[in-house]
DNA sequence: GGCTTTCGATACATCGGTGTATCCGATACA
DNA sequence: TGTATCGGATACACCGATGTATCGAAAGCC
């Protein structure tokens, strides 16, 4: 049971609220530019608050991002398992597309992450785990439609393929960050893919 | 002429230096973890000097990525160029890789850069300017090998492999940061770009 | 409903960084 | 070499943020 504590409500909605608040103000100013008093401020509470919920600004971070990247990580789940087993790629590839390109927000704040984690090796390996169960979904995916769909290619097996998955859409996102422009991104991404997960030569429409 | 003041030689040598020392500080730290105080000490210089030759911490991150691209610019320049008209473009992916990720504290910097253009327009605009141009030698570097190697392919023409290939090198770029593993990053953005540049129906060795 | 525990607010001491104003030494030019 | 100008150092005043210690109030438990 852990240190199970006594009270719970009141501080659950109020770490729930923090976290909000500082998804909305890194989202603005960035990580590294916000101050634990801003969060605070956002938040509605003052500094005593945070610091009954956390000890670091870093860790408050580290939460935030776990949260929600657990909660994209869902999503795309779904929406690789959504059509049955072994059925059309291209539409995989569309869902996903449409969720992970969703909130530029949160590209955002998790593109701050990703640089603070180059620069910290624990942190980094959390979001190496991530990456990798990601890209695991993605493998397992693409297994399923061997034979149904034309095989990847030049790329070695399926887990290759993952891996290239996940390249191309870290790339477009880097587009996508200075752009801003989610519409083009998405066409582009699932270009990308189609490119990389079909056999070059029987090229589709264009 | 412009307002050319009378003292240079001094002046220069320590903007250098100043510029020298952010890069170390601002790749050990990352930008937004870095005080003026901090720079000026890891140059060995009072704030007075930082404050004589800018006026903020963004200007001198700015002038400072702008002169760390531009040399690498040139370099990818010369990579490209390197070979006849229309030769093997394995060759000029290899060389063009070894450039692109040489120096992981320079991509860190970049990075850093990247997210805060992010949240800049203006600084993105000349983010986005630079991108533009090495696009754009890429793209010229394709259309030269045209008819001597095998074709793009679903890409659509000439501009849109070129932008597949940014896209490669910004997705490999985020895994090097994390794992810091610049060999693996080399011979993967090789593969990838094999695999985004040649046709595949003919795939290579493996 | 009283009692206890916990959560969050408030107040305070402190520190590090900023920007500016001023001064002195160095440097170019005659 | 003298001198006017420039570049960088020093000193100062000023926040803004941090972390802690203390207090009052809300929430759970009986």
């Amino acid at each position: 049971m852990e240190t199970a504590g006594r009270v719970t409500r009141r501080r659950v909605h109020t770490r729930a609220r923090l976290l909000d608040a500082a998804f909305a103000v890194f989202a603005a100013k960035g990580y590294g530019r916000v101050s634990i008093e801003e969060v605070c401020e956002a938040a509605g509470f003052s500094r005593g608050a945070f610091y009954s919920n956390f000890a670091t600004l870093d860790e408050l971070f580290f939460a935030l991002y776990q949260q929600r990247a657990d909660l994209i990580a869902d999503q795309v789940a779904d929406a690789l398992a959504q059509d049955g087993p072994g059925l059309d790629v291209p539409a995989s590839v569309d869902r996903v597309t449409e969720v992970l390109l969703l909130d530029v927000d949160w590209l955002l704040v998790k593109t701050d992450f990703l640089v603070h984690a180059a620069r910290h090796p624990a942190v980094a390996r959390v979001l190496l785990e991530h990456r990798a169960r990601l890209r695991q979904a993605v493998a397992d995916r693409l297994s399923r439609a061997r034979g149904h769909t034309a095989l990847p290619a030049v790329l070695g097996d399926v887990d290759g393929a993952a891996h290239a998955v996940v390249a191309a859409y870290d790339g477009v996102t880097t587009q996508l960050l200075l752009d801003r422009d989610v519409e083009a991104a998405r066409i582009w991404l699932k270009q990308l893919l189609t490119a990389l997960l079909t056999d070059g030569s029987r090229t589709p429409a264009a």
